[in-house]
DNA sequence: ATAACATAACACCAGAAGGCGATAAGAACG
DNA sequence: CGTTCTTATCGCCTTCTGGTGTTATGTTAT
């Protein structure tokens, strides 16, 4: 009832996914006071606020006094499409794919999305290998491991992602050359390679150039779709994997178009 | 008995002390067996191995079949001296100092030592505020505040350290310019600033270059000391902060020489 | 001035994680 | 081939922290 956003929320604290629903049900009514949400959520007014607190750094809502407003869409929709990250089976299923093409002794390139984060928890044992990648809870948990050579790409943080941006970010990036590039987008139609957010796409396109290798990891939710502004062809890319549950029929566009495309399978 | 490292070891978990605690001991007797580390501190032998493991992923010893052995001692010092933190209440009169120092809409850049760490739990309330460091823990904490912009400067991951450094960092900070450098060194003379390590060196000196308004931190632990590498003559730097408790006769000398030394009030 | 709202400060609880050792399986050395 | 050292796995216990509500204090609007 509260919630417009479906999928398997399983995988996040309630916290998370609470607040991720309140972000559904504030961009729905445009604006709401915080006594509507106690209601709506069941939860004291003081978890409310501190739930919007959160939000608010995130950029997702503004409040003022009275209630929030919601945010321009663009914001909500990485933001929360990446909170309430789905499809868990089938990310670790493109990680396992992805895994597969890494060697010992490379380098590989991470961009700031959930598909690369499940990669990080493959390549342990893979050694020695080179990860550079611009996204925190990725930096957090590489620097754990003992083998693996970190070089973090630094730039403007961004509480939206919780990754690095911006002009010093692309220079970081222009400054690499790896062999192998993870990346991922908000959205794929048959021929393109979308993004919401204009920024992101500055860092990604930086990305591409910096890669021997590119590929692009699609779960069949961002199929179909499209986002503002157009990041690349898919023929930019070597490889791009999809999961298991891609439907055929929109398989074949990609590959008439020219792309290609492997099944990752579960 | 165990531990020729003195001074106030609270404020450090007790898995963490007594590793740092083991690696003094190691450092003094150049090669032990596990045997006798389980001995010396009345702890099973896995639990020293677990403690051994983390201190090789540190890169402060090195282990193989038998025992352990220290790395050169250049590693050691200024990881355990990081580690086994001393001088909390100084540190943290000092990072007050210096925090009266930053003003609204200043950018301020921090390198990677506990005293800077001290600083930002200071800072949450000047607004707006640009924060630029290479240090993972500041960067975690300075990623959930709200108004602080924070601008990540990465590069190659140093366990033993915990922060991003070398050429890619080295050309983070040159890209920048900032209003504020708080930074801090392994030893100081009377009249030069030191640090054990080439690749640390590098980027703070790189730091130095990059900033308009520099200041050193300096507990009265690392005075009278000196260290492989001269980082810079005290003269470079606009402000040198030092604690209460520094004898006068250390703070003379600097003097002397031509820097400018303010002492922190506890 | 007073009502409505927001924040701060406490305290509580539960669940997670950390830390440790015992045992058992595995790997290197002689 | 056995001995010695190392690692993996499990289970226990403790500690910590995340998440929450309640009450009290502050703040803003009307």
């Amino acid at each position: 009832m509260t919630s417009e956003v479906d999928g398997d929320t399983t995988e996040l604290s309630r916290p998370a996914r609470r607040q991720a629903e309140i972000a559904a049900y504030v961009v729905k009514h445009g604006s709401v006071s915080a006594n509507d949400l106690v209601e709506a959520f069941g939860v004291s007014v003081m978890t409310v606020h501190r739930d919007l607190d959160e939000l608010e750094r995130q950029g997702v809502v503004r409040k003022y006094r009275g209630g929030v407003s919601a945010q321009p869409t663009s914001v909500f929709e990485s933001n929360v499409a990446y909170r309430l990250n789905t499809a868990h089976a089938e990310k670790a299923a493109i990680a396992r794919h992805a895994r597969a093409m890494i060697e010992p002794g490379m380098s590989v390139m991470l961009d700031d999305s959930t598909s690369a984060l499940a990669l990080i928890d493959l390549i342990e044992d893979i050694t020695p290998l080179t990860v550079a990648t611009n996204f925190l809870p990725a930096i957090t948990r590489l620097s754990q491991l003992r083998d693996i050579t970190l070089l973090a790409l630094g730039g403007i943080y961004s509480a939206t992602h919780d990754s690095f941006g911006g002009m010093p970010c692309a220079e970081a990036v222009e400054a690499l050359h790896t062999d192998l590039l993870f990346c991922s987008v908000s959205a794929v139609s048959s021929t393109h390679a979308f993004h919401q957010e204009e920024e992101i796409v500055l860092v990604k396109r930086a990305m591409l150039r910096s890669a021997r290798t590119k590929v692009l990891l699609v779960d069949h939710a961002k199929l179909q779709r499209t986002a503002l502004h157009r990041l690349a062809p898919l023929t930019d890319f070597d490889v791009v994997i999809v999961d298991e549950k891609t439907p055929q029929d929109l398989i074949e566009p990609l590959r008439d178009h020219g792309a290609t495309v492997e099944v990752a399978k579960l």
